[in-house]
RNA sequence: GCGCGAGUGGCGGAAUGGCAGACGCGCUAGCUUGAGGUGCUAGUGUCCUAUUAACGGACGUGGGGGUUCAAGUCCCCCCUCGCGCACCA
């Protein structure tokens, strides 16, 4: 009827973990030491041990709290910090939080109230909930992106990004100051030739600003009226809808601020290789950059030269007709003012003149969405425009079409089409009985049924000078013909667009950037930063219909009058500057955060540079350097990870910091799905109000399907820690979590299985104390001979494992020691120690309070992890199970030592393999010493 | 379509080429308990054989082939699911 009074359950737990909570707190137990500055410490217990820095992806504060999907990845850093903590090693283990953006600001208009007063409550909420999961930050290293002190830093960087120019040569950053030093010395020539010292003030301005690494420009961009912003490449779904809010997104041509990564695309591609991070997510990467080798050709046209870029320089003297994209800028001048005589009906799509054909085409690609666009994409369209071009290698006249298949945003936005040995161009001019030529041919014969494509085994025919050379050679020289007679040359292509960096938003670091009555931007000195945001009642953003393309964003700092209106003295005296209205999008302080956690309060540099060289420097000659290990989910590949080592290698280069790269190694954890259940209407019900009965679901006597889904308010599948801490204790949490399964898997949350990770806690604690007495039970006995082997075993397994991330075995060979000592009748005190001791990493709370009954004052935070004693992990007596043709017959137990011979002896004349083999020969007898004898018989 | 990853009991999942199913959930039986629950002990891949108790045997890691004394693991083909990219010249 009643529980011992002792017994470890969820009202014990829940009695213990936040006692040691406070204590963690009240001794600033996981403080690491910096070498230098405030949070240096030389007394610290892991002064001068190697270092870890282990992190997590900070999470975004929204309203709805933690659920138990979340802490996956922020337990497991947990657990590995604190083994490595235990094994000797100075960690570094913050966190923070990422608190500008979209959803707290819609919130705030929704509920009429301020962000900021949103954002704080919000981070509180974040807080509590992960102090009350144990989690072991150095928590005066925290900070959140919209702390003024924090974004002022993300406001210098952008200085320092919009203050430096991109050196080809050098291929680095350099410092603006070295590009307007050239421009004077007469180093750099103008565009147009005149002298530096003859360009008015503007003139030199707008030269200069057309090198820095940010700047503005008036560029085709991501509209999305539904959110009332504009969006970057990364923010846009493949169908076209914006990631946040799947909101259509329309092209239209606004002044934006740019950040000039794609001056990174190599060297963003290169360093993947000395990255530790998933194979699968620097494919992602490097997709996302794609690079692509080929060369530019240039076409004689009446209308100008139109240079195309290709991947098969190899193949030009088949290209038979070539494409322009239906915004491509010669195509105006390019279009004749009548149809060529003889030209097939298809090439006119009916119209009577090439202009009709060409407006009335232009009006229907533009009407597409992207989906459509998609959808159709096997169906090839097009029209003739009349014109056309001179294939430079032949002198041939080819006719210049436009279709929607080329793409005014990649290349050059026109291709000469090569329909023998492009499946794209092949289908065009299938559809459009275009003359198909081969020119590379490969082993066997070609059908003509499909493109030929090998561009490695193929052999170039019909190509004059080119004619049998394979198709790399023909490359090159084909490079070097265009090269030498100015019609071309070799290139590379980038699908990497420039980084849109403003948005029209309230809730966003403002730009430290003014502008004079010349509309140009003007820097901001770093002694203005940080420039906060102005108070406003109405912050709102203008919002439009979703779909109407038409409109254009309007920034609500816009409406700030007095803020935006400024007078400052820039150094010429004051004088009345207009600020920049748009904001940072809400990766801005993402890219860099990692960097200020080690050195979270310096004010005169980002970090100083003897604390961030300790963390995150290179650790030997060819090493990148960065975070020691960095967990979050895969959702980011393209977005922050790619902005966070873009902004790593500008201050890397402007020489702020030492590594190269951000994250040395990174690991993505899965994702927790929950049951979600949907009556017959399909509308979901409340997960926790279902009942199962004989492998069915019902909802208030109705019948339920179940499908696993994302955890949220949707699916209604909500399971909170909280919920769960208050049930079992946060260590039972942690301890399931990590034992789901590996860490990468996404898995089902089963809130019944729970238990078993509750009693192996409630067993352990059972091993140490009585549960009627609360009197510590261990004796001061030695323990037999099979006991120090399961203990030395576990002990080596445990090690490996945690180091490993492979919580969930760890979790496993502690659970099978647990039992083993469970079955004796008194608990040697080594014994216990170490598996409290093992168990402190993934259940610190109840490990911290046995450790402490079991006498230990101090903590168990920088208790040694035990160290497995080799002798106790070889057997004396080995068990051979012996096969015979490949089945297991039977087993022997024989010395470890053994010989050969006398395993081979010993196996033989085992009855039961005696009896398999009786009547026949043995053909063959393998030991595998330690592991098993194989007999073949026959 | 292209690329990547994964398919193991009723479920989550373990297995340096060497005894498949560790550990946990669930389930079954027993003990504890006034009952329920908790807790404890034992069993639990499927099938055949058996019931004096078992012993024993066959099959088994999505399907098919191969390499090997030995394959969940390595190789080839196919199927299914998940993820990413998607007219990128």
């Amino acid at each position: 009827m009643t529980e011992p009074r002792h017994r470890y359950d969820a009202r014990l737990a829940n009695r213990i973990e936040p006692r040691w909570q406070e204590r963690w707190e009240a001794e600033q137990t996981f403080r690491s030491a910096n070498p230098a500055g405030e949070l240096a410490e030389p007394d610290h217990p892991r002064a001068g041990a190697p270092k870890q820095f282990v992190m997590d992806m900070f999470p975004y504060p929204s309203g709805a709290g933690l659920h138990v999907g979340h802490p996956l990845g922020y337990i497991a850093t947990d657990v590995y910090s604190r083994y490595l903590r235990m094994a000797g090693y100075n960690v570094l283990h913050p966190m923070g939080y990422d608190a500008f953006g979209l959803p707290t600001e819609q919130y705030a208009v929704a509920t009429g109230r301020q962000p900021a007063e949103i954002t704080a409550e919000n981070i509180d909420r974040y807080r509590d909930q992960l102090r009350r999961l144990g989690m072991g930050y150095d928590t005066r290293r925290e900070f959140a992106t919209t702390d003024p002190d924090f974004f002022k830093w993300t406001q210098w960087i952008f200085l320092q990004i919009f203050n430096s120019y991109y050196d080809t040569e050098a291929d680095k950053a350099r410092p603006i100051g070295d590009l307007i030093a050239a421009f004077e010395s007469g180093e750099r020539g103008t565009p147009d030739g005149r002298p530096w010292s003859e360009l008015s003030e503007v003139e030199r301005r707008r030269i200069v600003d057309g090198h820095r690494l940010a700047y503005v420009t008036e560029a085709p961009v991501n509209w999305c009226p539904g959110l009332g912003t504009v969006l970057s490449n990364e923010e846009v779904t493949a169908e076209g809808k914006s990631e946040r809010g799947n909101f259509p997104v329309y092209t239209r041509t606004l002044k934006q601020w740019m950040l000039r990564i794609t001056a990174y695309s190599d060297r963003l591609l290169r360093d993947l290789d000395d990255l530790d991070w998933f194979e699968s997510l620097k494919a992602m990467q490097r997709n996302w950059i794609g690079k692509s080798t080929g060369a530019y050709a240039d076409f004689a046209t009446y209308a100008g030269d139109i240079r195309v870029f290709t991947t098969r320089p190899d193949t030009l003297f088949g290209a038979t007709y070539m494409v322009l994209a239906p915004e491509h800028e010669l195509v105006d001048s390019l279009t004749a003012e009548t149809w060529p005589a003889g030209i097939p009906e298809s090439w006119t799509g009916g119209h009577a003149t090439p202009a009709e054909a060409v407006t009335a085409y232009r009006h229907e690609a533009a009407a597409k969405t992207d989906v459509e666009r998609q959808a159709d994409a096997k169906v090839k369209t097009g029209v003739f425009t009349g014109g056309y071009a001179t294939n430079p290698v032949n002198g041939e006249n080819v006719p210049v079409f436009i279709a929607d298949y080329v793409l005014a945003g990649y290349g050059t936005g026109a291709i000469m089409a090569v329909p023998a040995h492009d499946q794209r161009d092949f289908a065009f001019a299938k559809a459009f009985d275009i003359p198909i030529r081969q020119v590379v041919a490969g082993e066997e014969e070609w059908d003509g049924e499909s493109a030929y494509t090998d561009n490695v085994n193929g052999t170039c025919v019909n190509s004059d000078f080119l004619d049998g050379l394979k198709v790399p050679e023909a490359k090159e020289r084909i490079n070097a013909w265009l090269a030498e007679h100015g019609r071309g040359e070799a290139a590379v292509n980038y699908r990497l667009r420039d980084w849109l960096f403003s948005r029209q938003r309230y809730w966003g670091e403002p730009f430290p950037i003014v502008y004079d009555e010349s509309g140009l931007p003007v820097a901001l000195p770093e002694d203005q930063l940080p420039v906060e945001l102005p108070q406003m009642d109405d912050f709102s953003p203008k919002t439009f219909g979703a779909e109407d393309a038409d409109t254009a964003p309007e920034p609500p700092l816009g409406r700030a009058k007095d803020w935006v209106e400024v007078e400052l003295d820039l150094g010429d005296g004051p004088r009345t500057y207009r600020r920049e209205v748009n904001t940072m999008p809400n990766w801005a302080g993402s890219s860099w955060y990692q960097l200020r956690y080690t050195d979270p309060h310096s004010d005169d540099r980002i970090a100083a540079a003897a604390n961030e060289s300790y963390w995150m420097g290179p650790q030997d000659g060819g090493d990148v350097g960065g975070v020691d290990l960095y967990i979050g989910g895969v959702e980011h590949a393209v977005l922050h990870l790619l902005y966070a080592r873009f902004w790593q290698k500008v201050l890397y280069d402007l020489g702020h910091v030492s590594s190269r790269e951000p994250f040395r190694r990174l690991f993505n954890q899965g994702y927790i799905q929950a049951p979600a259940y949907s009556d017959a209407r399909g509308a979901y019900v409340p997960a926790e109000e279902v009942e199962e009965r004989g492998g069915e679901f019902f909802h208030g006597g109705e019948k339920v399907k179940r499908e696993f889904g994302k955890i949220g308010k949707s699916l209604k599948n909500v399971v909170t820690p909280d919920g769960i801490c208050a049930e079992y204790g946060a260590d039972t949490f942690r301890v399931y979590e990590m034992s789901m399964g590996p860490l990468a898997d996404s898995k089902p949350w089963e809130t019944r299985a729970i238990t078993g990770s509750y009693r192996f806690l409630q067993r352990l604690w059972r091993n140490v104390v009585d549960e009627d007495t609360g009197e510590v039970t261990v004796a001061d006995a030695e323990p037999g001979e099979e006991t120090l082997r399961e203990l030395h075993k576990a002990i080596a397994g445990v090690r490996e494992d945690y180091g490993h991330l492979r919580m969930n075995t760890a979790v496993a060979k502690l659970i099978t020691l647990n039992n083993h000592v469970t079955g004796l009748d008194t608990v040697p005190r080594s014994v216990a120690e170490a598996l409290v001791l093992m168990a402190a990493p993934v259940a610190p709370h109840i490990a911290e309070e046995l450790w402490e009954r079991l006498g230990h004052t101090g903590g168990i935070a920088y208790a040694d992890f035990p160290v497995a004693d080799d002798r106790y992990l070889v057997e004396e007596t080995v068990t051979y199970p012996v096969q015979v043709n490949g089945k297991v017959r039977a087993r022997i137990d024989i010395a470890a030592d053994a010989a050969e011979e006398a395993v081979r002896e010993a196996a033989l004349a085992e009855g039961k393999v005696a009896d398999n083999v009786a009547g026949k020969e043995v053909r063959k007898v393998i030991v595998v010493p330690g592991r098993m004898v194989s007999i073949v018989a026959k």
